[in-house]
DNA sequence: GGCGGCAACAAGAATTATTATTGACTTGAT
DNA sequence: ATCAAGTCAATAATAATTCTTGTTGCCGCC
């Protein structure tokens, strides 16, 4: 996700409306590293806006996917995940405590990934998920 | 899966029951390259085995996911593909004609992904999956 | 042969996350 | 001020998977 002013100024040039359940969507997921579900989100936000709709939640969750400000995560079997986060990223998952962090691979160090085709096929996007056990569980 | 003879080898120690429904499952899956859907086994069992339900096909999925004979895949939003390899490669899915095609990195060639650790966490499996369009929709 | 225990089965209901629909009301942008 | 767009609330639709319940068929034992 872009800064707020980018982030609102590209629903602004993009036709949306700026209103106060969006942006309060917005600012919970600037900068949040918690990759929340829409359930969470929702909860969270319930209890500063209590008038809050679920639907507005995934209808602005939505959205903002669909613009590529956030990714949503098939992590788990039941929900999805939302990263705010859509730069080249992977993600760690612990098998025992279902915490997700984040894998930031330096160029060449960790992860390498190809660019481009794989025999004929040309590839767009790459999700890599780990799973196993975290440093706090271990 | 591991051949036929081994893998009911492996169901026959563990205790479990050689009905003809896991049989047919377990018949349907061996060497199969397509990755399919619980729906799509239990529709081309159903025509030759008319009375099996749904319950049965994902029970067998489910037991022979559990002694690691199929893995499932979480390559769509709303069901699993089942494959019947569960060595390690990746997968490659088409956004245009949703086909799952196989990707067996040789050593080092095109993927490379860490074995072991990541900062501490302990990984014990990597799932990759490649976006983008296949060969045929170019 | 008859009987009890038991795993697996079929059938269909239940569950659950998400999406869609409705209709009345509210609000942002011009 | 106007009005299209967004919202809410409730509800329904969807669809994959799981759960429940009663039934079947096999096996060992009397
Ligand atoms: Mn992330
Ligand atoms: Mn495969
Ligand atoms: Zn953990
Ligand atoms: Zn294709």
């Amino acid at each position: 996700m872009h800064s707020f002013e980018t982030t609102i100024g590209r629903l602004r040039s993009e036709g949306f409306k700026l209103t106060p359940q969006r942006l309060s969507v917005i600012r919970y997921l600037i900068g949040n590293k918690t990759h929340p579900t829409a359930a969470v989100i929702y909860g969270d936000l319930k209890k500063k806006y209590p008038s809050l709709s679920f639907s507005t939640v995934y209808n602005t969750l939505n959205m903002l996917e669909k613009i590529d400000e956030v990714q949503s995560l098939h992590l788990f079997d039941d929900f999805l995940n939302y990263d705010p986060d859509t730069g080249s990223h992977y993600h760690f998952v612990c098998r025992s405590c279902d915490s997700i962090i984040d894998i930031f691979p330096r160029n060449g160090e960790n992860v390498s990934l190809p660019e481009g085709d794989i025999s004929g096929n040309r590839i767009e996007s790459a999700q890599v998920v780990f799973k196993g056990t975290c440093k706090n569980c271990l």
